[in-house]
RNA sequence: GGCUCCUUAGUUCAACGGAUAGAACGGAGGUUUCCUAAACCUUAAAUAGUGGUUCGAUUCCACUAGGAGCUACCA
């Protein structure tokens, strides 16, 4: 029981007892004290004043006096205008300490049995990965392994978006301005020869589209008349029907794209249970359609096209098959939540997507509502804000695109140029301060990342690199090492320590009272973060755990403590809050090195 | 035009309706015969504006100002 929990509920009793009225204690709010306050937990006593019919300290007093004489656990309190603040026993936090050391799969929720779809990434085969994408799938990762954390079985995928007109103009690009070019042939990464295919076809696009508009034509027209447009959608028309010629250069396009896209997977650390493509899906959900149609939920207009009317919801109306019967993109996401849903079981499905779809999103989970399927209110669309730059959103026109591979050589390159300065490493092999410069580099990236709140619109300054400093990944890790190395130097002189450490007739400090009550926190860090679908949570917290112990390092010695019991302890106090460092940051997918 | 979201120190981020709004970077100043100074300590500095709801509002509501997104027979 946490001990938010205990006061929860005693304080309940106490209620009952004092003034004949019995309160749920989930309707108590407890909260952990204000370090400027004497406490480890508070009690708000405000909402209970209209129970107690007297004045805030009166009630706080009444209630800290009933809980410090019968409960053992409860060693004092004090009221501060209105708040009981309450602190616990040192035999009751060596409990919990206790407790926590000897779980090791401390801070892991019991398992919920729900089987939870995330789909995040979801690239585009035209375009390399870039920085937007880089909060995508660094969420992505960090919910699947929170919900995992939270007791579910996770199922990571991907939906790859390789087809369609887009697609189609690269490949013609390619066959017009590329003289047979690879990956090979420019030593180019595949995804980036791809990319600027497209851009390339976009600017052989709009000069034609100038010229026509100088000879004369009305610029609407000549953006539809444009050879190069209607050459793709010939492209498209054939790609469709199966055209040898077209689909031979599309997989090899393609294979070339996710070759590069693999690498840039592997770099970051992602992995996906399953990956889908959208050649292979976009033609699902026509079936659905039929069913809306007989059901009554969808209706035909003149021209053949199919809608579906969401005016009574507050939204207009919304195209779910088009006039000459092809599909539209909502068309195709119907049709596979309903498979997902069915093939896996699903209990629940996390969409990782930017909040630009935000409306998509509403109209997806309304329509299969009106379908019928009962778990269309078991979607969530986790919408995170875009990565703007300083002068606002990043735009290829302008070259303002922050590239994902290039952004973390980058990181590679602070993170080597800043290790190497500080001559700490010198002993280690060359392989292996390159594996470290990778994880300082990668943990830097991904904790300015994911620390910000999913929601938000988030600032990138490519001017500026990312700290190592502060409130960073490397601050973590760096509080890592620290404690590892002391850790490492208590083996080498044979000191030992373990959960039996605890209780030992140690009597912990006010300090490291402060730790345990931290540490104590983490599963109902691991709670909250899940309901949120906000890693951000789990960051924070990480950044509170390794600040709380630099503080503390900082003014206790620990191999140095005479009294082996307290070394012992303290010992065990550090191996302790590393485990759980791990931990969080595992969930975050960030590192943490023995050394650095 | 309609709908949605956002606005907290100079800057980037925190704060289940709770106490004196926390950090980091940057600024100013300090700590190394002591387990890793990527650290620690001190210091100045903020809730866009006006009302409302209540014991209590950065948080909820209304309006104002500023910013972003959506509003495709694109995906």
């Amino acid at each position: 029981m946490t001990p938010e929990l205990f006061i929860a509920g005693a304080a309940s009793k106490a209620v009952e007892a004092l003034y004949g009225v019995s309160v749920d204690p989930a309707a108590l709010q407890v909260q952990v004290t204000r370090k400027e306050f004497e406490g480890d937990y508070t009690l708000v006593v405000f909402p209970l004043l209209k129970i107690s019919h007297s004045a805030p300290d009166a009630t706080g007093n009444a209630i800290g006096g009933y809980l410090a004489a019968n409960y053992p656990e409860v060693a004092r309190f004090n009221v501060v205008k209105g708040f009981l603040n309450i602190l616990f026993s040192e035999v009751y936090w060596n409990e919990v300490f206790s407790d926590m050391a000897s779980d090791p799969s401390f801070g892991v929720l019991p398992s919920s049995g729900k089987n939870i779809m995330v789909e995040f990434s979801s690239p585009n085969t035209n375009k390399p990965l870039h920085l937007g994408h880089i909060r995508n799938n660094l969420l992505g990762d960090s919910v699947s392994r929170l919900l995992a954390a939270c007791g579910n079985n996770v199922i990571k995928v991907t939906l790859v978006n390789d087809r369609g007109v887009h697609i189609c103009k690269s490949m013609l690009a390619w066959k017009k301005l590329f003289d047979g070019a690879t990956p090979e042939s420019t030593g180019k990464k595949g995804d980036h020869l791809v990319g600027d295919c497209y851009v390339a076809f976009d600017k052989l696009y709009k000069e034609q589209v100038r010229r026509m508009v100088e000879g004369g034509m009305d610029e609407e027209t000549a953006k539809k008349q444009a050879p190069a447009l209607k050459e793709a959608h010939e492209m498209l028309v054939k790609w469709e029907q199966g055209d040898r010629e077209v689909r031979d250069l599309w997989s090899m396009m393609n294979s070339w794209v996710f070759a590069g896209f693999d690498q840039t997977y592997r770099a970051l650390g992602i992995t996906f249970d399953r990956v889908y493509y959208e050649s292979q899906t976009y033609l699902l959900g026509k079936e659905l359609v039929q069913k809306g149609l007989q059901m009554g939920v969808f209706t035909t207009d003149p021209d053949g096209s199919v809608w579906c009317d969401l005016t009574a919801d507050g939204l207009d109306r919304k195209l779910v098959l088009r006039g000459d019967g092809t599909s539209v993109y909502i068309t195709q996401d119907l049709g596979t939540a309903e498979r997902r849903f069915s093939e896996y079981r699903l209990d629940s499905h996390v969409y990782v997507v930017g909040n630009e779809q935000d409306y998509h999103f509403q109209v997806l989970k309304l329509i299969l509502g009106k379908l019928g399927f009962p778990w269309a209110g078991q979607i969530y669309h986790l919408s995170y804000g875009m990565v703007e730059l300083p002068e606002g959103k990043m735009k290829s026109r302008e070259g303002t695109v922050v590239d994902a591979d290039d952004l973390m050589e980058k990181m590679y390159e602070e993170a080597k140029a800043t290790s190497e300065e500080s001559g700490k490493l010198a002993d280690i092999p060359a392989e292996e301060k390159e594996k470290l410069y990778r994880m300082i580099g990668l943990g830097a990236l991904k904790y300015f990342i994911v620390k910000v709140d999913p929601k938000k619109t988030m600032l990138f300054n490519p001017r500026e690199s990312i700290d190592f400093n502060g409130n960073t990944g490397p601050f973590i890790q760096y509080t890592h090492a620290r404690i590892r190395s002391i850790l490492r130097k208590a083996g080498e002189q044979g000191i030992g320590f373990g959960p039996e450490s605890i209780g030992q007739g140690v009597s912990p400090s006010a300090k490291e009272i402060r730790l345990i009550k931290l540490l104590n926190l983490y599963p109902s860090k691991v709670a909250e973060a899940g309901a949120a679908l906000s890693p951000a949570v789990i960051a924070n917290y990480s950044y509170d755990l390794a600040k709380e112990f630099n503080q503390y390092y900082h003014d206790t010695r620990i191999l140095q403590e005479p009294d082996p019991a307290m070394r012992a302890y303290r010992l065990e106090l550090i191996s302790t809050l590393a485990s759980v460092l791990v931990k969080a940051t595992g969930i975050l997918g960030i590192g943490l090195p023995e050394r650095m």
